[in-house]
DNA sequence: GCCAAAGATGTAATCGGTTGCAGAGCCTAG
DNA sequence: CTAGGCTCTGCAACCGATTACATCTTTGGC
């Protein structure tokens, strides 16, 4: 591979005039400028990127680490992500976390050594390797931002939906449906997204004052537990006329969960789900669910790392983007006593 | 961040000897090393990445584009990917070309200014620069291998199942079910795979001579036209009384095609998928399907890969690793005329 | 016509490792 | 006692870019 000596010596200029033609070419002069492009174009030069990155220390790279990729709802908020990012000129690290506390930090500590410029978080868990390199940038503001979750006590830069509000509109369409005895599943409560979908969901019963009926059991964001609660609910004698869950996979385990018991959806029970992934559109029946915008969850925390990268954002922001609750077939009023 | 100096300078001896300790221990004495491991405990040191990448032409790297992150048989061969590489320590860049050329090419062009040792590429296209690359290996073998899609033209090695074998299973259950009229969705048929699994299901026909009875109609492995080929195929005076489809995706689509039109699976339409992604378990009624060891591929295509770079082999291999069909309710005998 | 400022280019240090080669010290065999 | 070989370590070149600073050439104002 032709090197920067080479283009400078068939151009008949330095190295530092070649350099100055890929990185800033209006301060080189037409003339030489045009030979310098022309020595590249024929030796098909491109410029050596360790070489580059070990002068510069960056490396063109975003390190994104995602709790489970073959989760659909994280795949599209990192496809989302890997978009804007090679738009941007950027390279995708990918890591699966797999949940596990010991690879974030065998990944943020790739940050740390400088192996990336960035780092996108998806899951609830700041790592303590991610936490000590945001600390060691304090005051200034550490190239590290979350995807979906929200916490404000990390201080950490985050693109999010409003959460509770999501949930509240979700309760809000089953007790506009009649639904009074309704169970919730959430996620694992360590995640500030399921407390905040918890917190919308009691604030909207309260004001119906049918907080005491409201059914809470907790999943793990699986088919299996959705199905596992899911069937626990359906049990019990007071059974709920209307069930949501806080994803849409715990919502498919609803529904077959219901099948199962042959309970009829939505004839005698509404079925909410959240995220919208492609799926939900195809269960039977469809997935009354509330819609999160993946894929612009990722392109924003792309556009928001960037710009800590470049200095244009100084103190921890956060991004909250629209949802929608699609109404589906899942949900009706509930059967007559 | 500490540099090899400091650790040399801390170990009293030269950065060469420091460099040794971490790459060749063996070659220093134990004592020397003790002291130079203490300096490096102390200060906390780790090798700069870029500064190795550029003297050793190495990146521990491995590129890895895929079709779609979001289509989960992708992913969790990903996923497979991923975990294998992290083992043997490499990172994994990843590339969704969204089925783009434009976009296979310019990840293979990273490749090419070897900003990554080696690429695995998920689909059955080989890039225009992944084919360069590998021409200008030859007549030595060029890092590249793919996954699941083996085109004994290209030359390039490749993990997959038997495809043509698995589709010809997946005919034999329907035939021995008793069905005779049966339809097919393949995928695109520029993909091996499709054409592989195609020549297995008309191998299989021809034996108990249906082969003329058996419909084909071609999908694009998305479940919109599963639905709509599948309606196509329901449309029919002659409607098949079973359909195998080339991916689970495609199958989903059948099942609420069937749905709408009030056709009952699997009294009235057997229906076959293809992959077993986790979703098949959860259809209404659960995906008889061909089980691929995603995981497996995935692991399977970065030791490949791996070994290559080893240069442990040295001639296009391919590997073949075993299917299943897995038999749910989907699938059971025709309706009595 | 002269001088300062602006513009264009070159020089050379630098980023932080790796590694071929050579030298020093010690052991062993003849 | 010495030569040859082995083990351990250091020297210094090298990987291929970027960039602060210096130098040289124009340009323009008066």
């Amino acid at each position: 591979m032709p090197t920067i000596y080479e283009v400078a010596k068939r151009a008949r200029v330095s190295t530092a005039t070649v350099s100055r033609v890929l990185s800033q070419p209006d301060v080189v002069s037409p003339s030489t400028r045009q030979r310098v492009l022309a020595a590249i174009e024929h030796l098909g030069y491109t410029p050596n990127i360790a070489a580059r990155n070990l002068r510069t220390l960056r490396t063109g790279q975003l390190l994104v680490t995602v709790p489970d990729i073959a989760n659909p709802f994280f795949a599209l908020i990192l496809k989302g992500i890997e978009d804007a990012a090679q738009r941007e000129g950027y390279a995708v690290l990918l890591g699966d976390t797999q949940h596990d506390e010991a690879r974030e930090d065998r990944y943020a500590a790739m940050l740390q050594r400088k192996e990336a410029d960035g780092l996108i978080f998806l899951g609830h868990r700041l790592s303590t390797i991610a936490a000590a390199v945001i600390k060691s940038h304090a005051p200034r503001l550490a190239p590290v931002v979350n995807g979906c979750e929200f916490n404000p006590r990390t201080g950490v830069p985050s693109v999010h939906i409003d959460n509770a509000r999501a949930a509240s509109e979700a309760m809000d369409l089953l007790f506009r449906l009649g639904h009074r005895r309704v169970g919730i599943i959430t996620g694992p409560l360590v995640s500030p997204l399921s407390r905040d979908r918890l917190q919308g969901v009691m604030a909207r019963a309260r004001q119906i004052k049918a907080d005491r009926r409201v059914l809470i059991v907790h999943g793990d964001f699986s088919i299996e537990s959705g199905a596992a609660e899911g069937d626990r609910l359906l049990a019990r004698r007071d059974r709920p006329t209307g069930i949501f869950c806080f994803n849409d996979e715990m919502a498919m385990g609803v529904l077959q969960a219901a099948r199962r018991r042959g309970v009829k959806v939505p004839e005698q029970l509404s079925v909410i789900g959240f995220d919208d992934i492609r799926f939900a559109s195809y269960t039977d029946p469809p997935l009354t669910t509330v819609s999160q915008p993946m894929r612009a969850i990722g392109e924003g925390t792309v556009r928001l790392l960037l710009d800590i990268l470049n200095g244009d954002v100084t103190r921890p922001e956060s991004v909250t983007l629209p949802h929608t609750l699609v109404v589906r077939s899942s949900t009706a009023p509930p059967a007559a006593k």
